[in-house]
DNA sequence: TCAAGATTGTACCGATTAGTACAGGGCTGG
DNA sequence: CCAGCCCTGTACTAATCGGTACAATCTTGA
């Protein structure tokens, strides 16, 4: 039969946005191998565990990401404060100003949620984390980043759901620029 | 065979409970079968439609409870900022305190959101707008009602997200405080 | 009391589901 | 050049899916 040369890691993307379009019971295998262009047999070759490890694959490929390209910075960078503005305009991009959703939060409120409990509860924790030790780290008493990074991650997946519901992306532009002008704002 | 003398609405905050847990397509007729007690038979016979009409009438009739608990007043009530307040009492009690996800919001993000684009479109639009109509009722300016109303949804339905993917109910009483306070600022 | 309509359990349907088995082609190291 | 491993298409399974059909029973109005 005929060879893809295809990596696992090519086809987390695609797996991804599969997910995010049909969800985790909508997508079929049927579905997954058409969009993904393989087979049964690739797919159970590369994930033995069938659906549920391609879904944990993709979440955890969604969370390095966010570690590398969001909590690292916020964690380490010199500049705490240029750092929150970069994440503002990093997960403005990464949801497509509004079209795309958020796969971790969609499964948060999904019956599989259970099944990767874990998985969703790693994925916030670090992002609030990281977002407080950058609020600390700019002058914020720990109290106010606690309650700043909880608002700001619950104004995100707000945003989200509210712009898919009402079909407005620029609904969630419009709150991350207010979010931006919070984390700008002086700390008390 | 049985006659169970259940009218359609008795089954219907069942329904919804069901749909919660399983969400959409999770929940198949097996188990709404076994949950409600009801045999095919039964449910196709109130339900011609289906599953699709029982989301359907499940959808309304949230909609409906929003509508003459906390829509209606937020228009009409002599009080504005009492109905403002009373909102925030319900919306609580509603989610059970952050235990209870919002089934509207969860099928925003999921792949069924297309059947019932309409429904959901109209349920937050609603809320929003009935919102920002106390708001300006109360003294706030129709832009700053704008912003505030929305931001009030947002803060909700992300608190919601966050709490369930943290399994932090807490969180969403906490979030809840804050709308609280913001909804007592005084207008500009 | 009894006919008519409302309600319900059960058997059944074709379609689709996730997953398995496996043969065979393609690639690569020796 | 070829043995062996990696990859992949196909056929298959058992289970479950939403939905239909219908006969049997119950309730109710006359």
């Amino acid at each position: 039969m005929a060879k893809t040369i295809t990596e696992r890691a090519d086809i987390l993307p695609r797996l991804a946005e599969i997910f995010r379009e049909y969800g985790y019971e909508g997508a079929s295998l049927a579905i997954i191998g058409a969009r993904t262009g393989l087979g049964k047999g690739s797919l159970y070759h590369f994930f033995p565990g069938g659906k549920e490890e391609m879904a944990a694959a993709v979440i955890d490929e969604i969370g390095q990401w966010f570690e590398h390209r969001i909590y690292e910075p916020l964690r380490n960078s010199a500049d705490p404060q240029a750092a929150l503005m970069s994440m503002c305009d990093d997960v403005s991009a990464y949801f497509h100003s509004g079209r795309r959703i958020c796969l971790i939060g969609a499964f948060a409120l999904d019956n599989v949620r259970d099944r990767f409990a874990a998985r969703v509860n790693d994925y916030f924790a670090a992002w609030r984390s990281a977002l407080a030790d950058a609020l600390q780290r700019r002058g914020d008493t720990a109290s106010r980043a606690e309650t700043l990074s909880e608002d700001t991650l619950i104004a995100i997946q707000g945003a989200l759901v509210l712009a898919r519901a009402l079909d407005q992306p620029e609904l969630f532009q419009r709150s991350m620029d207010r979010i931006r002008a919070d984390l700008s704002a002086q700390a008390t």
